[in-house]
DNA sequence: TTGCGATCCATTTTT
DNA sequence: TGGATCGCAA
């Protein structure tokens, strides 16, 4: 990637790599060099007599670990004991020590679980649907959000609900609300702890939790655990959650930490993560200071005066102003107005063709960014139609797939006879047994003591005979994880073929992999374990590129630390940034769609493309106080082109925020073309029109009585009744009139 | 009880 | 878009 092994380091760069003091953090804007500094810092280390294998590397996802890890080698290749230098991240890191310590933790036998196992064990527990008093809906997606929040934050039932169910409101209702709910919430809590241990499940959050609470319990053992390194090197610090500082704060005696993060690249909320704590290092972590790298390095000026830019329209002090070391280009970041998701995508694959056709780049100086996974679907769409090799980052990639859990879920059961999931998912593919029959068979086999006492139920049931063959068949590999993907394989495949069809055939293929991936580790439990915790392997490109030349298409979230000459963001529209959603939440979220969008334009080095859809063809807006400021707005009918409905678009206003890249109202600088008022569209068939003779094309109306379920399918099918469309001649609707208008 | 077809519905972000 | 859920027939 980046070539050059000999580094010139600025001073800044300098002064934080030859740190001399105890802790410190380096508050590093984007593209400062991070990374570099983080590499230079353990070369430093090692070229001044440390052990490599002393040195903890600790980053947000495993691949940056990886990758730091490898740039050092090739930095040290010549001195002794380089290979044992460890990068992580602190999942693994702590699952690692769980692993290596099993009397310490008491954990023996144990499964890791992901979420889609959570939301199994939730159902399970409080039942698909539950309603509380007010007629709310409990999923078992919130349960866990709130759960796992509480545990992030280490903050109180109460206040995780408040977040997590309530979107963040604060009023009195809300709390006496959550008051009187609270207790439906406890007690699914306590059932799906006692689940977990009833089964030997870990989860994620159990995982740092069982690491970061039993140390700080017990003083001999944070000792021993804190021993193992001298240094600690931590990657996007600002990501790291309350739990996760927790477990740090066992290592503040023995380990010198040195921390590298960016809080205007904080885009971890939801997790926990609160950037303002990158604020508080040296309150929190004694012995500590902080340094700061403000040259950029990846990008031109002008693309950095957009980032300043956007930053400096928050309302909060961010203080960064980056410059870049290259100076400027003169090539402005482009904003491109398009009419559709389709006519985007499109404009997008012409120009990576002919960036390679006409200005001499390759695909993978292109790079696609994108708020959401889906965003990106009708880039990939579009790649395969002109046969360009791209590769998707972020999201479920292999290990969550269907197929493979199928088979995995095998392996999971020898490995752990106690683990019902698994159990259910395994005897429910087979022809004949649903849920009432293997929960049958899950009750007779669940307390068994050993695999044969299995077997030997099994045979008695009268099944048919490949359910306990491929049991049998690995029982005895359980230290050949890959062997026994194989031998699963064998004896499943015939009915996966048959569940699977005519997908099959690019689903196979995903097992050779799995089983070059199980070849890395020694028994299933830790193979389970870790494709858990590194759910996307090697996502599949369906067109794979020469030497690993392809386009990267990726979220916003998994573009921390990656860069590309050529950048796309996808879809900076109304309600792109911030979504609905975040500002429903309230301002903490909102400056986290900016943090987002800072991250995005931040990743390119020399030309960024900003595509806007104004004309969204679907509605998406806030369900809240403010549904009715949106369905209450000056309309205009401007045409009638969709076999009997007429397409209506209205304007959409609202104080305080534009809906278009936080781009205030008086601003006129270069990229004025931000400002934008926020149009919709919304087709509604003539036929739902009760005074449909007075409509006309280009005049203004109103509509009232618009139900919910119009606006949701506005595109599609429309069934509503009472459409009310009069010809508009009073003052527009103000927000006042909002309480007035009925949402039941 | 299973298994299939039809319909509804929601849709951030990740370890 | 597809995933989850529902309703119905075998």
């Amino acid at each position: 990637m980046k070539g050059n092994i000999s580094i010139q380091l600025n001073e800044e760069q300098l002064d934080a790599v030859e740190f001399k003091g105890k802790h410190l953090l380096v508050l590093a804007g984007a593209g400062t060099g991070k990374t570099q500094t983080i590499i230079s810092r353990a070369k430093y280390l090692i070229d001044h007599g440390v052990t490599p294998s002393r040195i903890l590397i600790l980053s947000f996802t495993r691949k940056s670990a990886q990758e730091i890890v490898e740039r050092i080698k090739a930095m040290s290749f010549n001195k002794s004991g380089v290979s044992n230098l460890v990068g992580r991240t602190f999942h693994s890191w702590c699952m690692d020590i769980i692993k290596n310590n099993p009397d310490i933790f008491q954990q023996h036998n144990y499964t890791v679980i992901d979420r889609e196992d959570q939301e199994g064990a939730f159902k399970f527990i409080s039942g698909k649907n539950y309603k509380d008093d007010d007629n709310r809906r409990i999923t078992p997606q919130l349960l866990i959000d709130v759960y796992s929040y509480s545990i992030n934050t280490k903050c109180s039932l109460t206040e995780s609900i408040r977040v997590k169910a309530y979107d963040n409101q604060n009023s009195k209702e809300v709390y006496e609300t959550i008051e009187k709910n609270k207790d439906f919430y406890a007690d699914m809590i306590k059932k799906y702890l006692l689940y977990k241990k009833e089964r030997n499940y870990i989860d994620y959050d159990d995982i740092l939790n069982i690491v970061a609470k039993g140390l700080k319990k017990n003083k001999e053992a944070q000792k021993f655990i804190a021993s193992k390194q001298d240094y600690i090197l931590i990657d996007e610090m600002q990501d790291t959650n309350p739990l996760q500082y927790e477990l740090l704060s066992s290592f503040y005696e023995y380990c010198s930490l040195f921390c590298v993060g960016d809080d205007a690249q904080s885009i971890y909320g939801f997790r926990g993560a609160d950037f303002k704590t990158m604020h508080n290092f040296v309150n929190i972590v004694p012995d500590s200071e902080v340094k700061k790298l403000t040259l950029n390095y990846r990008s031109t000026q002008e693309i950095l005066n957009l980032s300043n830019w956007l930053l400096n329209q928050s309302p909060l002090k961010y203080g960064k102003d980056l410059k870049a070391y290259r100076g400027v280009s003169g090539f402005l970041p482009q904003i491109i107005n398009v009419d559709n998701d389709w006519i985007e995508a499109n404009d997008i694959t012409d120009k990576i063709l002919s960036s390679i056709a006409e200005k001499g780049f390759n695909y993978n100086d292109n790079m696609v960014l994108s708020r959401t996974l889906w965003g990106l679907r009708k880039v990939e769409a579009c790649c395969l139609e002109k046969k360009i090799p791209y590769t998707v980052f972020g999201g479920s990639g292999l290990m969550k797939s269907k197929h493979v859990r199928d088979l995995v879920s095998a392996l999971r059961i020898v490995s752990n006879i106690q683990d019902e999931l698994a159990w259910m998912r395994y005897l429910m593919l087979w022809k004949g047994v649903g849920e009432v029959t293997a929960a049958r068979i899950v009750e007779k086999v669940i307390f068994s003591q050993s695999m044969n006492e299995v077997l030997d139920i099994l045979s008695g049931l009268n099944l048919q005979l490949e359910i306990s063959t491929t049991l049998k068949n690995i029982t005895d590999l359980q230290s050949y994880p890959s062997k026994s993907i194989h031998e699963a394989y064998k004896t499943m495949e015939k009915r996966l073929s048959e569940i699977y069809k005519d997908e099959w055939e690019w689903r196979k293929q995903d097992f050779d992999i799995l089983q070059e991936v199980a070849l890395s580790t020694s028994s299933i439990t830790e193979f389970v374990a870790e494709y858990v915790l590194d759910p996307k392997l090697e996502t599949t490109n369906k067109i794979a590129g020469k030497d690993d030349d392809d386009v990267t298409l990726t979220t916003i979230h998994s573009a921390k630390g990656l860069e590309a000459k050529i950048c796309y963001v996808v879809n900076v529209s109304p309600y792109g940034y911030p979504t609905p959603r975040a500002i429903l939440n309230g301002s903490d979220s909102i400056e986290e769609e900016r943090r987002c969008l800072y991250v995005a334009f931040t990743r390119a080095k020399d030309e960024l493309y900003i595509y806007r859809n104004i004309y969204s063809n679907h509605v998406e807006q806030p369900q809240s106080k403010y549904t009715g400021a949106i369905v209450i707005g000056s309309i205009f009918v401007e045409k009638d082109n969709h076999e009997n409905q007429i397409l209506i678009t209205y304007i959409q206003e609202k104080e305080g925020y534009d809906y278009i890249g936080f781009r205030p109202f008086n601003y006129d600088g270069p990229y004025g073309d931000l400002l934008e008022f926020s149009f919709r569209k919304l087709y509604i068939p003539l036929s739902e029109i009760n005074n449909k003779e007075n409509i006309q094309q280009d005049d203004y109306y109103f509509l009232n009585n618009v139900p919910e379920n119009l606006i949701q399918n506005s595109y599609k099918n429309m069934s509503s009744k009472d459409i009310n469309a009069v010809k508009y001649s009073g003052d527009q609707i103000k927000n006042d009139d909002i309480d007035e208008f009925d949402f039941n």
